[in-house]
DNA sequence: CTCCATAAACTAGGGGTTCTAGGTTTTCAC
DNA sequence: GTGAAAACCTAGAACCCCTAGTTTATGGAG
C-alpha cells in the first residue's frame, strides 16, 4: 500500500486545521486518520496519542502567534506596539477559533516552558519598554495587559459578550486606549 | 432495587464536584453512575445526555457565581465595589477550578440568554455606577472590566503566568488599582 | 389494604473512540 | 540485491455514549 507520507508537523497542521473547522474538543485521532486515508492505528508510528496531538496543536499555535505578534510589534513603541499587538491577538483568535482554544490547554511545565509561551510573556515586556516601568511593576503590568486581551478574546469568542448590540471592535479600542492610559500613569 | 434517590439538580452537583476533582473536561456519566452505584444508562431519566449534564453544570455554576458576586458587591461603592468583585471572582475560579472552566464553555443563545450570565453584566455595571460613566462608555469599561478579571483567572489556573516568581495575589491587586486608576479617569 | 400508573432503575446491545500487540509491506542505505 | 528501519495494516480489548425494551419500586386512588 502507497504510503500518505505523514509527519508528525503534517499531522499537527491537519489537527490544527480541523480544531479550527470544528473545535479543538472535537478533534479525534480517528477522524484524523479517516481524512488521511489510513487507519487510525497507523497514527501512533508519528504520535504518541490523543494527548500528544493536543500539546502539538498548542504548542504549535503558540509558535505561530509568537511570530505574529514579533512581526507586528517590530519596530514600535508605546501605544502603537500595544494596538499592533492587541489587533494582532484579536486576528489570530478570531480567524482560528480552534487553535486558540488550544491555546487555553493547560500544559505540564516543562513542554510549557520550551513552548512559545515565555515568548509571549517578553513580547508584552517590548512593549512595556516604551512605558519606562521597573520590574515588579513591568511584570505586574505584563501581566495585566495579557490578561485583559486573552480575556476579552475568550468572552468574545464564547459569545460571553453576545447579549449587547455594542460593536466588539470598538469596545476592544476603547478597553486598549484605557489600558494605555493605566500603564502611562502607573504609579 | 433501592432508588437511589437521584435529581437532576444532585446529578449536577455531583458532576460539579466531580469536574473540579478531575477536570471538567474528565467528567463522564459513566463514572458519575459508578459513584452513585447505578447503571450509566439510569441516567438518562434524569438528563438527556452528557451534553445537557454539561450545560447544566455551567449554568450551575454562573448562578453559584452571580450569586456570591451579588453578596459581596452590596452595599459597596467604587474601588471598593471593583476588589470586592475581584477577588470574590478570583477566590471562587480557585476553590472550584471544574465548575471555572465549565463557565468558559460556550451555551447556545437561549440557555445564555436564560442563565446568570447576564446578570454578571448587570453586577459590573452596578461595580461602575459608582464612576459615573455614560451608557456607550459604561458598556465598553463593563468589558474591559470583565475581560481583565476573566483572563486574569484563566490564565493563572491555566499555568500561564507560572513562569515567574512574581506572587499572583500582588500581581491581581495592581491590576485592579491600575483598572480602577482608568475607570476614574475615563476620559 | 389493594391496585395501578408512573417514574426509576435494570439488561442488552450498537456504534464510536483510544490504544496495544503483532504482522506485513515499503523504502532506503549499503 | 539485501537487510533493517519505518510506515502501514489487522485484530482486538477497554472505554464511552446512547437507545430500546423490561422490570421494579413508589405513592396515590379507590
Amino acid at each position: 500500500m502507497a504510503r500518505a507520507g505523514i509527519t508528525p508537523e503534517r499531522l499537527t497542521v491537519a489537527a490544527a486545521d480541523l480544531a479550527d473547522e470544528v473545535g479543538f474538543e472535537a478533534i479525534s485521532l480517528a477522524a484524523l486518520a479517516r481524512g488521511l486515508g489510513v487507519k487510525d492505528a497507523s497514527l501512533y508510528s508519528h504520535v504518541a496519542g490523543l494527548g500528544d496531538l493536543r500539546t502539538r496543536v498548542t504548542v504549535l499555535a503558540l509558535a505561530e502567534l509568537a511570530d505574529l505578534l514579533a512581526d507586528a510589534v517590530a519596530g514600535l513603541a508605546g501605544k502603537d506596539a500595544l494596538k499592533a499587538f492587541a489587533t494582532t491577538y484579536r486576528h489570530y483568535a478570531l480567524a482560528h477559533p480552534g487553535r486558540y482554544t488550544a491555546m487555553q490547554q493547560e500544559l505540564d511545565p516543562a513542554t510549557l516552558a520550551a513552548s512559545a509561551a515565555p515568548r509571549h510573556g517578553e513580547l508584552v515586556r517590548a512593549v512595556l519598554r516604551g512605558y519606562g516601568l521597573a520590574d515588579p511593576d513591568e511584570t505586574d503590568a505584563a501581566r495585566l495587559v495579557l490578561s485583559t486581551v486573552y480575556g476579552f478574546l475568550g468572552l468574545e469568542t464564547s459569545g460571553g459578550f453576545s447579549h449587547h448590540p455594542r460593536d466588539l471592535g470598538t469596545s476592544f479600542e476603547r478597553s486598549l486606549d484605557a489600558l494605555d492610559h493605566a500603564l502611562r500613569s502607573w504609579a
